[in-house]
DNA sequence: GAGAGTTTTGTTAGCGCTAACAATACCGTG
DNA sequence: CACGGTATTGTTAGCGCTAACAAAACTCTC
C-alpha cells in the first residue's frame, strides 16, 4: 500500500513511486540509473509509475551521496565581442550532451580578484570542472596559480604551457593576413592591435611582426585598441595621413569596421587606397561596406572542442598528474582567411 | 579531540570544522548561516577554524535539507545575436548579486519539444526560478501552457498577458523611427522585419505600420528578414529600383547594415537618396558607413529587470496566484532613438 | 528434486547538512 | 544565593538518495 506521502500536492519521492510500483526503492534507484539487474516487467511497472507522478530524482539527493553534482562552471566576460557568447554556446551544447549542467559566472573584470571570486563561486557549486573563456595574460596566469582540484581548461586563445585547452592558432591567422597583403604588392603592412594584456592580441601581433621581419618588410609601429570599433577608428585618426600606409591589418573586425569608417571619412578609399584585413569573420563582416576580408574562426568549434577537454580530464584526472609543466593538451584550431572586398592590390 | 577524518586529504566537513574550533557542528552551522545567538569569541573561533581548513559547506546536504538549490535557470538561443548575451551578463550579475547560482540551457531551435526539454532540464536542476530569453511567439505560447510551479519570467519582448517578464516597449521605439523619419519630410517610409514568429518583429511593425496609418501614408508592402545582415542585403535588393522608397525602417541593425551594403552596391546613396534607421544600436553602429541611426535598448538593464521581477516571485508565490490572465507584472523599459549620418531629409 | 550458481529484489546505513528541541551557561533580581 | 529569564550551545532526527550487503527467487545440472 501506498505510503501516506504519495497523494500529497508535494514532490514525489522515491519512495512514493516504489510503493505504487509494488517494489522496494532500491529497485526504483536501480532502474533510474539503467542497472542491467532489473526484469523488464519490473522495470516497465517502474518506468510507469515515474511518469503516473511525474516523479524526477531529487539531484541534491543524489550529488550528496555519489559526491557529483553533474555540473561544469562556465567562467566568461561581460563582452560585446561575438566570440564569447558562440563559445559559450558551442560550450552549453556538448555539456548538455555529455549529461552535464551549465553553471556561469562571468566576470566584469578580468583582474585576479574578480577570477578568483568566480573560481571560488563554481567551487561552492561544487562543480565538477571549469572552462574558462578567458583571455588576458594576467587572468590566465591567477587560475594557473590558483591551486585546486577541481579539472580546469582554457577556451580561445590558444596558452601552451599553461592550462589546457583548446584554441585558436591566432598567430597562423596574423601570418595569413600579413602575408595575403604582401603578396598582394603591399610594400607592408601597418597593424592596429588588440590590448596588451590579451593573449589573443600578442599572438596576432606577433605573427604580423614576424612575417614582416620574415620577407624583410619594414615593421610600423603597431596602434594598440581595446577591440571596440571606436578604436579602431580612432587608430586611423593617428594613421590616416600617412600616405605610405596601404595595407592595415586589424586585430578583430570591429576594430576593422571602425578603422575603415574613419578611412572614409577622410576620404581615403577602401581597398583603392588602403587594404584592411580584420579577425572573427563576425556574421555581418560580409555585408559592411565594404565587405570585410578577414580570418575566420569557428568559436562553437572552440567551445566543443575545450569542453571534450575538460571532460577527458573529468574522467582522467591522472592526466593532469604532471604538473604545471608537464604537457598540457592543447588543441589547436585552425582559422581561416576569408578574402572580401576591403583588401586588394596597391592601386598605383 | 578532531575526527579521525580531519587529517585525510578528503574536503573537510562541518564536523572537521566543529573538532577544530572545540564546537558542536551546529555551531558552526549557525555561524555560516549567520544566526544572532553565537558569542563573538566563539564565532571569531569558528571562523579561523573554517579558513584553516578552507572548508566550504556541501551544497547537495544544504540543498538536501533547505529544499532550496539556491540556483536560478536562464534558457537562451543560439544567436549571433547581439541583445541574447547581454541580457544574459545583466541577468547573471542581478543573480549573483541575489546570491543565487546561475545555470543555462540553450536551444538550438524554439520549437515546442526543445523548450520543454530546457524547462525539464532545468526542473531537473532545481532550480528556483527560470528567466527565459525568448522571442517567439509559439515558443511562449509553449510555456505558458507548461504548468510547472517554478516561476518563471521572460525578458525580452514585452508580452503582456502571458508571462511576467522585462521588456523593451518595441512598439514606441518603431513609432519614434518613423515618425521621425516622416518628420524629416519622407512621403511613407518602408520596412524591413524580423521573422513572422518574434514579438518583437510584430511589436516593430506594428509600430511602423501604425504611426503611418495615423498620419494617413500610403504603407507599404513590409519584407520580411531572419534579423541576419544577409536578409538585410536581399531585402533592399527587392526593394531598390522603386524610386519612391527613400526611408527604411529595418527591425534590426544587422538587417540595416546589410540593406546598406545593397543600396551602396547599387548605386544608391545613404542618406542621399534613401535614409535607413535600425533597432538595437550594436556597439558597431556609429561606426558603420555611414553611422546607422537606429534605437537604442538597454539590454544589460532589461536582464536586471528581468530577474528582478523573478527574485519577487520566488520571494512572494502568491503574486502569480492571479493565473494566466491575472495581473502579470511587466516591467517595461523605454528605448531610446539615436539619429546618426544613416538617416537625414529626403534629397531633392 | 537437491544442490550450486546466478539473477533479481530487499534491507540497512549513511552522505553533510539544518530544524527542532533539550540542555546548559550566564544574567540580574529579591 | 536561590530563582526565573535569556543567551548560548549541544543532541537528535531526518532530508532523498545510492552503496553495500543480505535475502529471496529463479536457473540449470545430475
Amino acid at each position: 500500500m501506498p505510503e501516506a506521502r504519495s497523494a500529497s500536492g508535494a514532490q514525489p519521492v522515491m519512495a512514493d513511486v516504489a510503493a505504487l510500483a509494488g517494489v522496494s526503492h532500491q529497485t526504483v534507484s536501480r532502474v533510474l540509473n539503467g542497472s542491467p539487474n532489473v526484469r523488464a516487467q519490473t522495470r516497465e511497472r517502474v518506468l510507469a509509475a515515474i511518469r503516473t507522478l511525474d516523479y524526477r530524482p531529487n539531484t541534491a539527493a543524489r550529488a550528496l551521496v555519489t559526491r557529483r553534482s553533474r555540473t561544469l562552471g562556465v567562467i566568461s566576460f561581460d563582452s560585446t565581442l561575438y566570440g564569447p557568447s558562440q563559445m559559450l554556446y558551442g560550450i552549453e551544447q556538448a555539456a548538455r550532451g555529455a549529461g552535464y549542467f551549465l553553471s556561469i559566472a562571468s566576470l566584469r573584470h578580468q583582474d585576479t580578484r574578480s577570477v578568483h571570486e568566480a573560481v571560488d563561486r563554481l567551487r561552492d557549486q561544487a562543480v565538477e570542472g571549469i572552462a574558462v573563456i578567458a583571455s588576458r595574460a594576467s587572468a590566465m596566469a591567477a587560475l594557473a596559480r590558483q591551486i585546486t582540484t577541481v579539472p580546469m581548461v582554457t577556451v580561445g586563445p590558444a596558452d601552451p604551457g599553461r592550462l589546457s585547452g583548446a584554441g585558436v592558432d591566432n598567430e597562423a591567422g596574423a601570418r595569413a593576413a600579413v602575408r595575403y597583403l604582401l603578396d598582394q604588392g603591399h610594400r607592408t603592412v601597418h597593424h592596429v592591435a588588440g590590448p596588451d594584456d590579451w593573449l589573443e592580441a600578442k599572438a596576432r601581433q606577433a605573427g604580423w611582426r614576424r612575417t614582416l621581419e620574415d620577407r624583410e618588410r619594414p615593421v610600423p609601429e603597431s596602434t594598440v585598441g581595446d577591440w571596440s570599433a571606436r578604436s579602431g577608428y580612432r587608430a586611423a585618426l593617428r594613421l590616416v595621413d600617412d600616405p605610405r600606409m596601404t595595407a592595415v591589418f586589424c586585430a578583430n573586425d570591429h576594430m576593422a569596421l571602425g578603422f575603415v569608417r574613419a578611412l572614409h571619412e577622410r576620404g581615403r578609399r577602401v581597398p583603392e587606397d588602403v587594404s584592411v584585413v580584420g579577425f572573427d569573420d563576425i556574421p555581418e563582416a560580409g555585408f559592411l561596406n565594404p565587405p570585410l576580408s578577414t580570418v575566420r574562426q569557428d568559436f562553437g568549434e572552440l567551445g566543443r572542442r575545450g569542453l571534450g577537454l575538460l571532460l577527458h580530464r573529468i574522467q582522467f584526472p591522472d592526466s593532469e598528474a604532471a604538473g604545471l609543466d608537464g604537457d598540457h593538451h592543447v588543441a589547436i584550431v585552425a582559422p581561416e582567411l576569408i578574402v572580401r572586398a576591403s583588401s586588394a592590390r596597391p592601386d598605383r
